[in-house]
DNA sequence: CGAGCGAAAAGACACCCGAG
DNA sequence: CTCGGGTGTCTTTTCGCTCG
């Protein structure tokens, strides 16, 4: 037991699902990804992992739902599957089989940190240039950029949601650090993003509030 | 190398508007 | 109505850049 690799997948599914001819489904009916397949293939892959880096360590899995509005009718008895009412007794299982943690074990956590992956080689960030981007305030609830200043407030046109200007630009000035980490943060950079805040002084004095002044006049920018 | 330019921060002040 | 904070306008201040 000791020297054992114990690898989770943690679900978060919350209401009814069931198990028929090894297929998972949400109730009503709709067949959703066997988490109990998730989990073999990332067994699999740990387990060539541990391989290649030269360890043999027997891995024991197991899918752990944690949501405790979950539900799972017809699960079959023998499947590596902990439910949440049974999440403390296994935790309380798991305390009285610990071992000691030897140079061993600490050799190959390091290894695994020293190996995991910070950024997704698989994201695709599209290309986009300033000045192709639609310019205005993005509403908070629906997204859209129909959102119009009205005396203290910024009111989105679509869905109605109503937000204090300072908030709404201070969302937008995340955006534009976002989406430009290498353009500095200026009254007249994001007087122009926001587009319907129609005074400077007024885009001047939210970011002198909220951010630190960095240089003076014409070169002063804000982080 | 230094004078002057120019742009934007920011202070001053009156005003507006909403909450209580 | 009163109060206070936000806003627009006007103005001053200031410092890197440019050009001779």
């Amino acid at each position: 037991m000791s020297d054992a690799i114990y690898l989770f997948e943690v679900k978060n599914f919350e209401g009814d699902f069931y198990y028929q001819s090894n297929r998972f489904y949400m109730r009503p009916k709709t067949e959703i990804v066997d988490p109990l397949i998730q989990l073999k293939r990332t067994e699999s892959l740990l387990s060539m992992l541990l391989q290649k880096i030269g360890y043999n360590i027997p891995i024991n899995a197991w899918v752990v739902f944690i949501n405790s509005e979950f539900t799972l009718y017809q699960s079959p008895l023998d499947l590596p599957l902990i439910f949440p009412t049974q999440i403390n007794r296994f935790l309380k299982q798991l305390d009285t089989n610990t071992s000691k943690v030897s140079q061993k074990h600490r050799a190959l956590a390091e290894k695994l940190c020293s190996l995991h992956v910070q950024d997704n080689p698989y994201k695709q960030l599209p290309s986009y240039e300033y000045d192709q981007l639609r310019k205005g305030i993005a509403c908070d609830m629906c997204n859209g950029l129909l959102v119009l200043v009205e005396g203290k407030k910024c009111i989105c046109t679509k869905c109605g949601h109503h937000e204090t200007v300072e908030s709404a630009v201070l969302r937008s000035v995340k955006e534009f650090k976002l989406l430009f980490p290498n353009e500095r943060v200026t009254t007249n950079a994001i007087f122009d993003w926001c587009k319907v805040v129609t005074s400077k002084r007024r885009i001047n004095r939210i970011l002198s509030k909220n951010y630190k002044i960095v240089g003076t006049h014409q070169w002063a920018y804000y982080e």
